[in-house]
DNA sequence: AGCTTTGTCAACCATCTGGTTGACAACTGT
DNA sequence: ACAGTTGTCAACCAGATGGTTGACAAAGCT
């Protein structure tokens, strides 16, 4: 569970969480600021956003007795080459059994022979 | 809790239930040959292929009495849409911020070092 | 100096999570 | 019919998570 990635997804998989990074994506924001829209306490964001920053989904500043937060966005990029890696496996395992399937066909197939090889 | 994004992000939150994906992207596979590798329990196996399934990430085909797993990586795309939309937000964000600091430095150029101003 | 603003820390609580073991269901194969 | 294989269900447990309230730290404003 120390693993960046395991805490990367563990912190979007909450709503609030996932609407902190959507509104950061903006701009930096107090945690003042952040916390308004919802109807939980300053604290409990508070700590929603040390959860980001345990991911390294986020950072904080230093102005005056305000901390603007900031969106660390490149993690994201640890996520997407994560999961784009094993879609693409999926898919192309998926093309390879088309594939096969295709092969299949031609073969029992008598009357004509279309030849339609990969279709990448 | 029980939207589907929040789902799909906490199911991939555990090391091996990414393992799980990773090796399903290669192929279908049945419960106990997945459980193989780990030394945890077929049932706590079988739990997190229950979670995986909840997400929409999994689907259970029927063979005898085996129950054979197929990875869903449609849902993936899901999640990659959600990152890249905010990742690209924060990306053009310091684009149009690097686009101000060097319009910044054209204007008073000259012999002057530019300083470490606002940045919002 | 004293009050206000902004935010964190600590203690507490209910619920969720990931693991265990034991029982049993469903289907095969002899 | 019966034993073996494959997997799920149920009860239980320890630890994490998300929320609360109350106290307090740090900096600014008069």
């Amino acid at each position: 569970m120390t693993d960046q990635l395991s805490q990367v997804f563990a912190a979007l998989a909450d709503p609030i969480r996932r609407d902190l990074v959507a509104r950061l994506s903006v701009g930096d924001a107090t945690v003042g600021a952040l916390a308004e829209p919802y109807d939980v306490s300053l604290q409990a964001v508070s700590k929603h956003l040390k959860v980001l920053e345990g991911a390294g989904l986020v950072s904080r500043g230093r102005d005056a007795q305000r901390r603007p937060v900031h969106l660390e966005a490149e993690v994201l990029d640890l996520m997407t080459a994560w999961i784009e890696r094993y879609r693409r496996a999926a898919e192309a395992r998926y093309q390879r059994l088309d594939a096969v399937l295709a092969e299949l066909n031609d073969e029992h197939d008598l009357d004509h022979h279309p030849e339609q090889g990969e279709t990448a």
